[in-house]
DNA sequence: CCCATAACGGGACCCCAGTTTCGTTAATCG
DNA sequence: CGATTAACGAAACTGGGGTCCCGTTATGGG
C-alpha cells in the first residue's frame, strides 16, 4: 500500500521482455506504415508480433503510447552525417536524406502516421518532439560551421536553419499530393542557405 | 438492378436534410477540436448535433470521410486577402493569418486533426489537398504582383512562394512543442521573401 | 394542395476491442 | 543451481461502437 507501481519491463528489462519489445515495435512500424494510423488495434499488433494480446495491454495500453515507445526506440538510433565544406552543400545533404525518407513508401507512411498520433495525445506528442530535437541537434553543427566561415550572419539560430529545410519536405509530404522528388529537396536547401545568408534567421528578433 | 445507389443528401438537398448536415459538420468540429482525431466516435457526434446516430452512420460512416466532408465545407467558405504593396508585406500578412490561425486553440486543434485525419484515407487526404490548393492559389497572387513590379525573378514558382510561408509553421505546430508567435510569422515571411529573391524557387530547374 | 418517397430517428441487436483472471515461463539474485 | 517473482500468455468475459429493421417525418414534384 502507497508503493509506487513501476512499468511492466523496467525491473527485468533483459532477455525474454527485451525480445518482446523488439517485436511488438518492429510489428507496430509494419502495421503503421502498411495500415495507417486511424485502424490500427493492438490485437493485431500482438498477432504480427506472435506474441500475447494481454501483454501489449499491460505494458503499453493504447496505441498512442505504443508509438511513444516506437519514437524513443527511433530517437536511439542515429543516422550519420556527411560534410561537405559548404553550407549549401549540407544543407542539401540533409534535404536529400529527408526527401528519401518521406518519400519511400513504408517509412513515409510510417512518420505520417507517428506525427498523426503525435496529434492525439500529449505523450505522444512529447516523444515526437525529442525525436526531431535530436536530429536538428545533429545537423546544427554544420551551420555553426558556416557561421565560423562567415557564410552566413554571426548570431543566426542554426536550428532554426536546420527545421527550415525539413519544412517544405514535410509540407509538401502532408498538405499536397504532389511526389517529394530531388527538385523539391535541392529547393528546400537553397531558399534555406539563400534566407540563413540573407538573415533571416537571426536570434535577436 | 444495374441501379446505382446515389449517396443521401444529394436527392434532397434542402430545408431538413440540410439542417442536419450543417449541425453535424459543427460539432464534428467542435469535438474535433476539444477531444481530438483518435477518440472519437460517430455517436458522440450525433448527440451533440441531436441527430440520429443511425443518420450520421448513414451519410458519412466514418470519421474520415466526415473529416473529408468538413474540408469541402471550410474550402468554401473563403477568407480575405490584404494587399500592403510589397512582397515581404503580403507575405507578412499572410504569415499572420496563418500564425494566428493556427496559434487559436480550437482552430489549431482542428487543423491538427484534420492533417492527422488525412494521413489516414486517400479520400480525405483529397479533400485537405483542394482545401489547400483553394487557400495557395488565392495568395499566389500577391508574388506575381511581386513579378510584375520587378521584385523577384521572372519565372518564379508563385506557388511554392505562398506555401514556403506556411510551411516553417506547420513544421512547428506539428513537430515541436514551441508556441507559434508572431516573430515565427514574420522569419517565415521574410525567409521567403529572401528566397524567392535569391532565385530559390525557379520553375525551371 | 397532395402524393410518393428521400431522409431521419428510435431501439434492438451483435461483434469485437479491451479487461480480468489465473496458471506458466524464465530472468535475476544469492 | 535453486528459489523468488517479474513478466508472459491462454481463455473467458464485458461493454460500447457500429449495424439493421422498420416506423415517422417532411421535401420536392406534379
Amino acid at each position: 500500500m502507497g508503493s509506487e507501481r513501476s512499468e511492466p519491463g523496467s525491473v527485468r528489462p533483459g532477455g525474454r521482455t527485451a525480445r518482446v519489445r523488439a517485436a511488438v515495435l518492429q510489428a507496430a512500424g509494419d502495421a503503421l506504415a502498411e495500415r495507417g494510423f486511424a485502424h490500427l488495434d493492438l490485437a493485431d499488433i500482438a498477432r504480427r508480433a506472435e506474441v500475447g494480446k494481454t501483454t501489449v495491454y499491460r505494458r503499453w495500453g493504447t496505441v498512442t503510447s505504443l508509438v511513444a515507445d516506437l519514437l524513443v526506440d527511433m530517437a536511439e538510433q542515429s543516422l550519420s552525417r556527411t560534410e561537405t565544406g559548404s553550407l549549401l552543400g549540407d544543407l542539401k545533404a540533409n534535404a536529400r536524406l529527408v526527401q528519401r525518407t518521406l518519400a519511400d513508401p513504408r517509412q513515409g507512411a510510417l512518420f505520417k502516421a507517428m506525427i498523426a498520433a503525435a496529434t492525439c495525445e500529449a505523450k505522444t506528442a512529447e516523444a515526437l518532439h525529442h525525436f526531431y530535437d535530436i536530429r536538428v541537434e545533429e545537423w546544427a553543427h554544420c551551420v555553426q560551421q558556416a557561421i565560423d566561415r562567415g557564410e552566413v550572419p554571426e548570431d543566426t539560430d542554426t536550428h532554426e536553419v536546420i527545421r527550415a529545410v525539413s519544412a517544405p519536405l514535410y509540407y509538401r509530404l502532408l498538405t499536397s499530393g504532389d511526389p517529394l522528388d530531388e527538385d523539391a529537396a535541392d529547393r528546400a536547401a537553397e531558399a534555406a542557405a539563400a534566407a540563413a545568408r540573407a538573415g533571416a534567421y537571426l536570434r535577436s528578433k
